[in-house]
DNA sequence: ACGTCAATTTCGGGT
DNA sequence: ACCCGAAGTTGACGT
């Protein structure tokens, strides 16, 4: 069934999977995607909804009436007139005593032409790897994604004495990302091939608490500007 | 405006902020909450939108027709009867451009009953708390969320010859969450009151990586059955 | 299939 | 307001 079906209803919703959750009967709205999907909104918190099934999975959906015949926990709410049960091969499962309908409407979308973004992280190592001068001067890129057992380092440079720099780029450079460069440092500072490696953590953002990690591991910061290495590389475009 | 509105129509969205985004012209499904905040799906991808816009935000909609007068970059698609420019106050935007409209659905839901949960990361902290002999026959609990310089621990405790015991708490065991609990151990390691603390690395699942990582630190794993935990809490509350 | 890492992550709680 | 950590994170990519 290759449609989106929208709809407006008072609904009780019940969770049950990698936890278990609850929501009382109130209006809300419902979206059943081409996928199989289904979300359960209210009209606050963005577009995250309030509960949600992700595909694949599969819906039954059973009148009151007969969905009555096989409750022995509780009582059903009268205002409940259909029950779609949602379950997934992980054995989660979403219930949703649907009561009053106010809206119900299904239509084809058709396949969507996709988004295109520019400006994430693979396009600031991009612009990185085009300009390592942005570093220092008389820096080079040795290689993007250098392997190592334990992962890729984004850029291996060479610093103006041609000693070997690694660089892990962010967008945000927050904790996690100086621990990751951290653990790659501990690794290549035992291969005898690359002497010493320094590190570079560089980033368009750098919370204060991943400098403070960083310097007092020896690692330096370096805060990019994304725009204006985008603006070099379309003068590099210009000139050759 | 304390109401949801429901739009099927084909659109065109810009995107411009922490990064830039175009979704070509397709027929799509548009949700305007309560909260200001707007939402473009496709008949995919579950529940995450194509393109969104988180509140707080404010929208501002030009007929195509006065929008056209302002344009200079670019020809306007015909096909666009209004522009919907939402902005938001650090500078993002989008822009949906809309054609013809299919559905457009405005309605009151009206305030929540909000979420119940259980089973998450605090409830099975807040077991292990009440059940220190999980980890050990002799084991207390000194506090929850013990208070470091960078974070709380989830439990400090000590075990039955009465040396500290750092416990870091995860639902789902895996390498980050060891990384935290070796930045508490290694701060907590250098206040002398406290003496030499150990590490306990709980979680209802752990990774094998994550154990890995554990036992080379030297920090205990010990897998939790939330099930019985509650089961042995429930007895509990018979009991007394 | 599993592991790793990015994300316009979002969301909630604390300081 | 910022910072931190959890999330039913989700999703993409590589092995």
């Amino acid at each position: 069934m290759d449609a989106v079906r929208v709809v407006i209803a008072e609904c009780q919703v019940d969770y049950g999977g990698r936890l278990t959750a609850h929501l009382p009967m109130a209006r809300r709205l419902i979206v059943v995607k081409a996928d199989g999907s289904v979300s359960v909104h209210a009209d606050d918190r963005a577009y995250k909804p309030l509960n949600w099934m992700s595909p694949p999975c599969t819906t039954t959906i059973t009148p009151a009436a007969q969905a009555d015949l096989g409750a022995t926990t509780a009582d059903i709410d009268p205002r409940v007139r259909e029950v779609w049960m949602i379950r997934s091969k992980s054995g989660d499962f979403l219930q949703i005593s649907v009561g009053e309908i106010e809206l119900d409407y299904t239509t084809e979308l058709g396949i969507d032409p996709g988004l295109r973004k520019d400006g994430v992280e693979a396009h600031l190592q991009a612009l990185l790897a085009e300009n390592p001068a942005t570093f220092g001067e008389g820096w080079s890129v040795v290689q993007r994604e250098y392997m190592t057992a334990i992962g890729p380092v984004d850029l291996l440079c060479r610093d103006e004495l041609g000693c070997y720099v690694a660089v892990e780029v962010k967008r945000r450079g927050e904790i996690d990302g100086v621990e990751q460069l951290t653990r790659y440092l501990d690794l290549m500072n035992r291969d005898p091939l690359l002497g010493e490696v320094r590190g570079v953590f560089a980033a368009q953002q750098i919370k204060p608490q991943a400098r403070t990690l960083a310097t007092d591991r020896g690692i330096s910061c370096l805060v990019v500007d994304y725009d204006a290495l985008r603006g070099l590389d379309h003068a590099e475009d210009r000139l050759f």
